[in-house]
DNA sequence: TCCCGACCTACCCGAATGGCTAGTCCCCCT
DNA sequence: AGGGGGACTAGCCATTCGGGTAGGTCGGGA
């Protein structure tokens, strides 16, 4: 942060973390495609972009912690690059974990470019960034509460609950998940069956009262 | 989404809100310094920015709460504008207030141009935005923010709203009060109108967060 | 007295919703 | 290799919603 000039122009340096080469790959592709305000200077393993550490610290960590952080290991382990990282997370679940490693954004691994273009900029100036669907997480404990049935209903149809419960329509969860009006009006006719309700409103209201999304 | 140059470059649309002129010109004066990706589709104090609704919604809302939100009256009152609020607070408290009304994102009044820039383009992309410090906000159980406005609710309204936040439908809800199913949907519309929503839903949710119903 | 606001009823119409059936990929598991 | 499940797309159809407009009654305050 310096001059008046830097505001925006200057590129975004980045950091790429993913173990898993091919999403590694498909997330440097994308990258690359990108008008060139957001620079890969490092992309690898967690092992090697940190050992590979080149002098100049990048502006920020995108960190893809895989579909099966679990399995990894104990506990994730989160890069430590001297920059705020913005995790890919598969689910809910692990965006627990990812958050306590110290995680400054949270957002889904199957993200569109664009938003992810916009976080990454939001989070190497600093800020914190959620998908609005995990932004519940934020600084939540998680009292075991999960209690209720989150199982039943399959990751996308938690999604595009998380977006039944912002009020949107059918044609604008099916804009905001990039998927025709008949596929979301699809998974929302899975979610109010699964639970047992015949409107969407009655969906988010037992929604909200089982825990599955916050108002 | 088609194109790839689609995924970042369409300019991000703006509606800018804020009751004071001068930090509404400070804004805007700082934003029309901008590469030109983000126009200004709109400005101005909350009544006006809400009535000159022309045609086109915008993308995201920034919303400057001032410095004294408390002091405006009773509750704060988010624009709803059909687009994501993102909103600038003098402090922490102003925030939960400025959250319990739906803001999508949080920032300090006094943020830098750059991250602002990229928090509005993150938050028109559907994702949700914190400054790091208000990011640990939301835990807290909305302690006094419920406070809001019972008032411009008539009793039959708030009757209603009850009503509609046990997701039943115009005919059930007319059959419960005992009036015709014209009247019922006459008094939904009365309180759409009045939360400032579109969707039956929208208004559930508002309602909840607002305190006026209890899921 | 007259006006106003809350409350109620009614009709029209386009859009949104939900319910149903059906079909295509793709991946995982057996 | 085959089965099953998730994600996605599609068309049809009846109902519900939401918006607009146009009334009606009643009680209280100007």
């Amino acid at each position: 942060m310096g001059t008046v000039l830097d505001s925006d122009a200057s590129p975004v340096r980045l950091a790429l973390v993913a173990e898993d080469p091919l999403a590694r790959g498909a997330l440097s592709r994308a990258l690359s495609e990108q008008a060139g305000d957001i620079a890969v200077i490092a992309s690898g393993t967690l092992a090697e972009v940190e050992s590979s550490r080149a002098g100049d610290a990048p502006d920020v960590v995108l960190w893809d912690v895989g579909l099966h952080p679990s399995e990894v290991g104990g506990r994730m382990e989160a890069p430590e690059l001297g920059a705020p990282v913005l995790a890919l997370v598969p689910d809910e679940s692990a965006g627990e974990g990812a958050l306590s490693t110290g995680a400054r954004g949270l957002l889904f691994r199957d993200v569109a470019p664009a938003p992810l273009w916009a976080a990454l900029r939001a989070v190497a100036r600093g800020l914190s960034v959620f998908d609005p669907a995990l932004s519940a997480l934020r600084a939540t404990p998680r009292a075991g509460a999960s209690a209720s049935a989150p199982e039943g209903l399959t990751p996308r149809e938690r999604e595009v609950l998380a977006l039944l419960a912002e009020g949107l329509s059918n044609k604008a969860i099916a804009e905001r998940l990039d998927i025709s009006e008949h596929t979301a009006k699809f998974h929302v006719n899975a979610v109010l069956a699964k639970l047992g309700v015949q409107r969407r409103t009655e969906a988010v209201v037992r929604a909200a009262r089982m825990g599955l999304v916050t108002l």
